[in-house]
DNA sequence: CCAAGTCCTGCAATCGGTTTGCAGTCCCGC
DNA sequence: GCGGGACTGCAAACCGATTGCAGGACTTGG
């Protein structure tokens, strides 16, 4: 399946870190570099948005790879910290690869209806956190927050229409539609069906 | 910003708002008064910190209701803007009443461990917001912020230890223990079973 | 106060995301 | 090259949440 480039959000600020190093974080841990490790690494490190585990299955293509398997590397990548969960409240994780230098404390902005994400840097200052934990007196104190609104593209659509198609470049996310609806979500149940 | 001082848990500062202006503005809509409903509202009435759908229905007791019941109305009212919804980040959706003047813009503190919320004012100014979204183009941005740590009484705690019983003065939760593990769900499988 | 029209509820089936037991496979150090 | 532990695929199962359906409860109008 084709993932590829025109990513909407900085398309080119891709993580170049040589996979090995990433491999090389594994064995360190006393972990196996197998290949679907390697695949999901390599279609993170392809992705400059964060990718749910769906997302991830359906980029891995040819090198398949159980969903269950996914599910479980991204524990094990997340508690050894080489990639980072991100949660937009639509029911489903996403996780975005850590690298050393590139990943710095960021948040993103989130389309209401096409579900394009772009990166942001802004964040209130730390001082702010440090002040609060100590007012209530916790410890270790962190923060999750994420921006949602209507992206440029999406204002200009006719309003009830279901979420853009293919209209211009950026193709909202390369697994195809995904539209996630913030505090909305939206499950369903089959047509129906008579008795067994 | 601060509101009241030492107040984990404000257990007394709680919505005193007659249920009847609540009841009028169903009405208003063309909804109907139900006992159900208005058991809900006076769950969410009593309570300070956000409920999920199961504590609201295990905190109704003898007026029970179907938990699908609970989850329709959460929707009808969160729509009609009289209960809010918070994501935590632990799969399950939290309600707070809304009511209006108390209900104001505010975010939590939760504690990683025993999961008591602490309702705080701290946001970054708004401004900040409109900069954000002028910068990339998005209309009607809106954040999902919230604080986690360790409460001043579970950072007492033993460390490798269950999520404290009812040690101290403040528990948790009116409904009983429900600690949720952000960034860390826990679901199960039963033991094992043979075959059919 | 009753009847009709709606909205609502309970029940059970279902959905999608996620987790896990089990058995076979792969990776790595020796 | 071998052995054992780590990992994978498969399928079953969990969980929060949603929904079709049929009976029940509010409201309004008469």
């Amino acid at each position: 399946m084709n993932n590829a480039c025109s990513q909407h959000a900085h398309p080119h600020r891709l993580v170049q870190q040589p996979l090995t190093e990433l491999t090389d974080r594994l064995r360190a841990s006393s972990r196996k570099v197998t290949g679907q490790r390697q695949a999901i690494l390599d279609v993170l490190r392809r992705h400059a948005s964060p990718l749910t585990n769906r997302q991830i299955h359906d980029a891995l293509g040819k090198a398949d790879c159980d969903l269950a398997t996914i599910y479980r590397n991204m524990h094990t990548l997340t508690a050894m910290g080489l990639v980072k969960r991100f949660d937009f409240g639509d029911g489903s994780a996403r996780f975005e690869l850590v690298t050393d230098e590139s990943n710095h404390h960021h948040h993103h902005l989130v389309c209401n209806r096409c579900a394009i994400i772009v990166e942001v840097e802004d964040c209130f200052p730390p001082e702010y956190e440090t002040e609060l934990a100590k007012r209530h007196g916790f410890a270790s104190v962190t923060h999750r927050l994420e921006f949602f609104g209507l992206c440029p593209r999406c204002q200009k659509e006719p309003a009830t229409e279901p979420p853009p198609s293919g209209t211009g470049s950026a193709a909202s996310t390369p697994t195809g539609a995904n539209p996630l609806l913030p505090q909305k979500l939206k499950r369903g149940r089959k047509p129906a069906k008579v008795a067994p």
